[in-house]
Order: C-alpha cells, then sequence, then structure tokens
DNA sequence: GTATAGTTCGAAACCGGTTTCGTAATGAGG
DNA sequence: CCTCATTACGAAACCGGTTTCGAACTATAC
C-alpha cells in the first residue's frame, strides 16, 4: 500500500506538505503541489480512509437502519425506494452507506453501539417498529438522525402526508357517490397505520358519514394475507360497504382476491383504493387506484437534513412532513342508483 | 470517546493487557481478564473499529456492488431479495455491509478505487452490465470477489440455472401442446439474458421444433414497456406462435398487456411462461406461470463463499449454478386441437 | 539453593494519516 | 543594509488500537 510516506520520500518533501496537498491547503506552493500530485498519481497513491477517520473523527459514511417486521428487508419496495433516493444525494456529496444490525458478530448489541463501533456520522431510519427499544437508544443519542415515516421530538422526521392521503382516498369514493366506505388499516401500532385510521375517521365525520366500528377493521401487517384475512372479515358483514379504503397495496392486493373469491367484481360490486403505490399497483387488473407517496422526494430530502445536520450539529430539528396524492386507476367505479 | 488508555488508568494495567484481553490472548491471568472487563463495562467502553482496522488490515466490511441499468438500484426485486440474503448470513459472521459507487464525493473515480479507499475485505458483485470498465478494474484486483448472476474465470460466481430454466419452460408448453413457440429475450447483451435464449434454442432443436429467427424477439432491457414493444412485433407476425417464453417477468407483464389489448385473452389465445417468480407474478391475473430462481440461496451462498475466501485467500475459484424451477399458475394452457 | 520452565505483564514500535506550531527562506519597505 | 511581514515547509504529537519481544515473577524439579 502506498502511503503519504512513499511520496514524500519520492519527492524530497515530508509527510506533512504531502498530506497537506491532499487537504487543500494554502500554505504549500503551486509547483510543489504539482509534483506531489504527480508523485501520487505515478505510484496510485489512494488515501486510507480508516487513517484519516481516526485522527478527523468524521468517518464519510452514514449508517442505514432500515427494518421491517415481516423481515423482507430490502425487498420492501416503499423502503428500498426511499433509500435508493437517499443514497443518491448522500454518495453524490462523498458519503458511503453502511448498513447498521443489531447485532454484529452474532452477539446482540444494540444498533448505537454498532453506530459508534463503527463511528458513522450520522444515520437514518426507517423502520417499521419503531417501538424497539434499541432503536430508542440511539434516539436518545447525540447521533445525527433522521428518521422516517414516523414522528419524534428527538430527530429530524420526515413523512408522508397520511392523513391527507386518507382524506383523499375517502373524499374520492364519497364523490363517486359511495356512503359506506370501510377501511382496512394497516396496523395502528405503526405510525403510517394508525395516521391512515385517523385521517379515515375525520373524514367520514367531514362528510357526515356515520363511522361504524365494524367498518374498520385493523390488521396486523401489511402483508398480502393480512388483507385478504380483513377483507374476508368485511364481506361477512350485515351491511356490507360498497368501498373500501385499504391502508396499503398489498393489503390491498390480498382484499382484492377475496373479493373475487367471494364472487364480487372490482370495481362493479366493491370499489379499492390502496395506499402507497407501489409498482404492481399499476399492472394488476384491475390496476389499482392509490395514494401516492412521494418515494424519491423523502429519500433526497432525508439526505440534505441529515447531512445539513451532521455538517451544523445545531439543536433545531427539522420536520417535514411531503405531499402524497391520489391516483386515479380502475379499482373503483360509481356507486350505482340500483338498490 | 473511552479507550483501552483509559481502562488502563483505571485498572493500573497497560493498555497492551488491555487490548490482549479484548483479543482473548492466553497470556492474561483470570483475575486481571475480569477487572479489565468490570472496568470496561463501566466505563461503557467501546472499540474504535477505524483503529484496529489501521493496524489489522482487517475492516469486517463487505462491499456490495450492485447496479443495473434501469437506475431502479435496490428496487430491482431479484437483486434486493439476494442482497438481503447475503446479508443476513454476512451480518452474523461480524461483516458490515456497505455500498460502493463508482464516484465519491461528485468526483468519478471506480469501484475499485473505492473499494481500496474503504479497505473493504471483499465484494459482493451483481450487476446488469458487466462490460463495465470500472467492474473489470475491480476484478483484475486481487480483493475477494463473489459475482452473481455472471460467468468468469476471475472470480467466484454464482448463478442460477439459466438455461435448464429455459428448457423447463419450453418442454413444459411442448408438453402443453405448443408447438409454436417464441421467445422475448431480456438483451442477449447479458450474461442470464444470452444464457435464456440458448436454453429456448437447444430446447427447440432438442424438440424438432423449428426456430424461426422472427421467434426470438429481443428487448434491451427487462422492463415492461420493453416487453410491451417485443409482444407487439410478435403479434404483426403472419404465423403468430401460440405460445411465449418470456425472459422476464417484468417483461411478461408487459407482453401480456400488449396482448391483452390486442384483444387475445391470455392463457386461452395465448400462453405465457416468465421468468423470475417476482412477488407480482401470483398476484396478477392470470397469475403468471414462471421460472423461479432460488434468490435466498444464492444470497447464503454468495456470502458463505465471499467469508471463505476472505478467510482462505486461496486461489481456488469456487462457482455453482443454482437449481430453478418451474411453477405453474395460470397464464399457459393446453392448445386447442381446433385450426 | 539453584537451574529451568512456564506464566503474566508492559515498553515500544507501528498502522496511515492530520494538525499545531515553530522556523527558515523570501520579499517588501525604508 | 536592516527590519518586518509573508510564504513555504517540516518536526513532532496525536488519533486508538495491535503485536512483538523481552523481562519479571512464579512454580517446579533436582
Amino acid at each position: 500500500m502506498i502511503t503519504i510516506y512513499d511520496i514524500a520520500k519520492k519527492t524530497g518533501y515530508s509527510p506533512t506538505t504531502v498530506s497537506k496537498v491532499f487537504n487543500n491547503y494554502t500554505d504549500v506552493k503551486e509547483q510543489t503541489r504539482q509534483t506531489i500530485l504527480q508523485a501520487a498519481k505515478e505510484l496510485g497513491y489512494l488515501p486510507n480512509a480508516h487513517a484519516r477517520t481516526l485522527t478527523t473523527k468524521k468517518s464519510w459514511t452514514i449508517g442505514v437502519l432500515f427494518v421491517e417486521s415481516s423481515g423482507i428487508g430490502m425487498q420492501h419496495p416503499f423502503f428500498s425506494a426511499v433509500i435508493e433516493s437517499f443514497k443518491q444525494v448522500a454518495v453524490s456529496k462523498g458519503y458511503a452507506l453502511m448498513f447498521i444490525s443489531k447485532d454484529v458478530g452474532g452477539k446482540q448489541s444494540g444498533y448505537l453501539e454498532n453506530c459508534k463501533i463503527r463511528g458513522v456520522d450520522g444515520v437514518v431510519v426507517i423502520l417499521s417498529d419503531y417501538e424497539d427499544p434499541y432503536f430508542k437508544e440511539l434516539l436518545d443519542s447525540d447521533i445525527p438522525c433522521v428518521v422516517l415515516d414516523y414522528e419524534t421530538s428527538q430527530a429530524h422526521t420526515l413523512y408522508s402526508d397520511n392523513l391527507e392521503g386518507s382524506l383523499l382516498a375517502v373524499e374520492y369514493l364519497y364523490s363517486l357517490g359511495h356512503r359506506k366506505i370501510a377501511h382496512i388499516s394497516g396496523g395502528i401500532n405503526t405510525f403510517a397505520g394508525s395516521k391512515r385510521v385517523q385521517g379515515y375517521e375525520l373524514a367520514m365525520t367531514r362528510l357526515n358519514l356515520e363511522t361504524k366500528e365494524s367498518y374498520i377493521v385493523d390488521s396486523a401487517y401489511y402483508s398480502i394475507e393480512s388483507g385478504y384475512a380483513a377483507m374476508v372479515q368485511i364481506l361477512d358483514l350485515q351491511d356490507r360497504p360498497t368501498a373500501v379504503f385499504v391502508a396499503g397495496d398489498h393489503l390491498a392486493l390480498g382484499a382484492m382476491r377475496a373479493a373475487r373469491e367471494r364472487g364480487l367484481r372490482i370495481p362493479n360490486d366493491l370499489s379499492i383504493v390502496g395506499f402507497d403505490n407501489i409498482e404492481l399497483s399499476q399492472y394488476i387488473t384491475p390496476a389499482l387506484t392509490t395514494i401516492a407517496q412521494d418515494t424519491a422526494l423523502m429519500g433526497s430530502k432525508a439526505a440534505d437534513i441529515l447531512i445539513h445536520s451532521i455538517d451544523n450539529p445545531s439543536q433545531v430539528l427539522e420536520s417535514a412532513v411531503l405531499p402524497v396524492r391520489l391516483i386515479v386507476r380502475d379499482s373503483c367505479s360509481s356507486v350505482t342508483n340500483a338498490p
């Protein structure tokens, strides 16, 4: 491995001067700078990030804390879309992304511990379970964090306007003539899930619609199976709804399947609105009407906030709620006048 | 930050001895070991990975080189599934994953350069374009690499039996009575794509079926749009096939849409077999019959191979081809006897 | 009591950089 | 020609660990 000492030896300058060249110090003559740069190129010198980090305390590494309960991890389309967008701006600013896990080498140790050992400059957090004590431990620390899809006063936060999304969905169904609108929730124990339920309830009362308790069925996960089970429950109702607002596209997929198996046609017999606008939603039949989150914006904005916070360790916490939009496709129809 | 020097000061032992405790040296008395461990716990000591890496030359970090041409990166379901599985075993063995990018801080520099600067112990590579000169540069280096979905004599490799997959697909269609079977390729410039074409051709000749040139249409990417365009081309053919083996599920999605828009019913008028078994494929209607790769196995095996290669830097290159299997769903039907 | 072997510990060098601070060389001004 | 301010450079300490090697100390054998 070529070090600055090798360059120093070759050029006759000291390691100090060589270091200064790479750090753009002004107190080095232009000519010597060129000489050193030239020698570095000839020798194929590459800086050693670990050595630099050791002295500067800056690793140019951002930790990615990215866990979701079902364990599919990176395969989760929403999560991975956000991280991909995050990564692009982080890389452009010189940071590398490193996955943070709970245990290192088989030994359980916690996220914070890992972050400290690895010396990350900041962490972007995207979890499905924000009750995790190891996550809280990280939050309580002084490592800059931006947490997504969650609300807390302890870190920078960024989330979509889930409430508004629910309003859009329910109002849209209302505008189509639906009055009996049910909701399949994505788990009120999750931040987004609870916001979406809230939004549903708010919309219903605003529209002067009765919010029956039986019309809200809570599914534990955002999985297709959960959606299926939830829809079965709804279809067994005495007073069946004409439309269902489902808190996630995966859930909606399962819900649609359940409806179909019961012989219901979508959208003719039952209208469905999803949430998330995952890639699949446009390719299924009928294409799913859904609420889209701006994952690209969330990722890039998260990176901006985090990096800014790393550069300026001020106390002010930034927080933003991102706009959502309704994407109308084919899974909803006007309610017929026929009984 | 608490260092071993702090522990040394507190316990009265030397930093050397403290270090030895954490590295399980045998020449330290059990009692002093306990004393030091106790002090470490009380002080909240955490090792500094960068300092350790600096001397040991081992970073306990594995680089993830993960790019695909359409730029969706992590959102690619196959890629992300493999990496997720890879990550699990890597983490369990004490490694952290770090994304390797081509440029650092806006400056283009190449993968190899990044790997060296960051001092990764090895790299797992999964690309759609293996012609990238920066990738070749990495291959030529002495950094342990395991490359997925590709074949090369310069690194450990791991890929699915694409050829066999094509055979399975075509033979299945044949068994259903199809004789006019077309193929939408996923780009012969990609490793998997070319293998799948080869497999298609091999199957056709084995079955004594004529392989018309017009029956193979090459699509540049594995995108839905490409599949759509390719299918349009096929449907314009004089002698239209009764079945199409499509080299990717995304392509198949586009192909199915094109067929549907032309008024063809699947599977009644046209049978389709896909490749990859992405999550969507089971939820579309008709559910897609496809060839499944074992992504979990690929990821975990890749990790095993790479880590073994890091631990034993021998010259022998491992290579494995992973089994695929046909997943029969609803997108194929027997060919009718009617003309 | 001495020789020998085994146990336990620490001094010091090293990994590859950064940064402070001092100094020599250079140039400007009078 | 002398003073003073700049400019250009380097010695040395430091970041937080690891590792070699020698020394001191203890235990065992004779």
